[in-house]
DNA sequence: TATTGTTATACTCTATAACTATA
DNA sequence: TATAGTTATAGAGTATAACAATA
């Protein structure tokens, strides 16, 4: 377990230095090696018949309508790639493209009812993996998992 | 921006239940989008000339010598996907092919030193990106990866 | 001239089906 | 007959480059 074990400091109270280059890149070493089995697992074993970047568009559309533009740059693809995610959902009746009064280059895209359910079931589907997996973790590894995500989540998006 | 930001426990103190059937709902939301935004981010942008598949079986071999069929099992794809995969290691000479004396349909596969300089090398590169996101977290949020990376590898394992 | 959306093309990773050689 | 490896083919997701329409 030594070479696997992360960084080990599982009391939450001292604040340890982890601030050594080496303790830091064994942390980094760890969250990316589970990150990445995680990711390729759920994308593997959780998929339903909504693939990942489908899936992600349609979440960013249930917050409020965006552009496909505004999508490229949210989910960090290129434009060309984002068209064709949009077009497979629109063809999915998932999503509607509407016009801008505004600005007559810019096509409004919008989540359908249909879409909203099939985003729902999604959800549900794709969560469940790590439901499970939650599931079979001490309440003290949930403890840490939650005290956790929100840290994740920036690394995420930083 | 309710369902996409993590289920708000920012607080390390108080050890709240966690076993809602609605809060491990939302944990796992908020952890399987941060896991494959993180992964999908470190294969496009951390990305050096070793792609993930490629990286993978590198470090399988470099713990043991192992079969095609062997290395298609243990990362979980077809064994058309894994001889591509070995195919392009052979051409760059990362590993080497050498017939087992038992069973002249195998083909043993091992980790030549020029592959494992590679995979070094790899490590180091794909671990950067995570390092640098490690280093704009705060103290505490480190605490808490480090606090809860055993149980985020047990769930990638799991 | 800059920007939004789109089309054309190509590359990588993946799979299933079918084939060869060996056990 | 079963198994390890391989080849053929196809599909999904990604990118860059080039083009059209509009601001």
């Amino acid at each position: 377990m030594s070479s696997t074990s992360p960084a080990a400091n599982t009391t939450p109270s001292g604040p340890t230095s982890h601030d050594d280059r080496s303790d830091l890149t064994d942390l980094a070493v760890d969250l990316r090696l589970a990150c990445m089995r995680i990711s390729r697992r759920i994308r593997t074993e959780g998929a339903g018949d909504l693939p990942p970047h489908q899936f992600s568009v349609l979440a960013k559309l249930s917050e409020a309508t965006r552009t496909s533009a505004e999508l490229a740059e949210a989910e960090k693809v290129s434009a060309p790639t984002m068209h064709k995610t949009v077009a497979g959902l629109v063809e999915r009746g998932y999503i509607r493209r509407t016009e801008d009064p505004h600005d007559a280059r810019c096509v409004n895209l919008a989540l359908t009812t249909t879409g909203a359910r099939a985003l729902a079931a999604a959800k549900r589907e794709r969560n469940e993996w790590m439901h499970i997996r939650l599931e079979g973790l001490t309440a003290a590894e949930r403890d840490a998992l939650a005290a956790a995500v929100t840290a994740l989540s920036k690394v995420a998006n930083q």
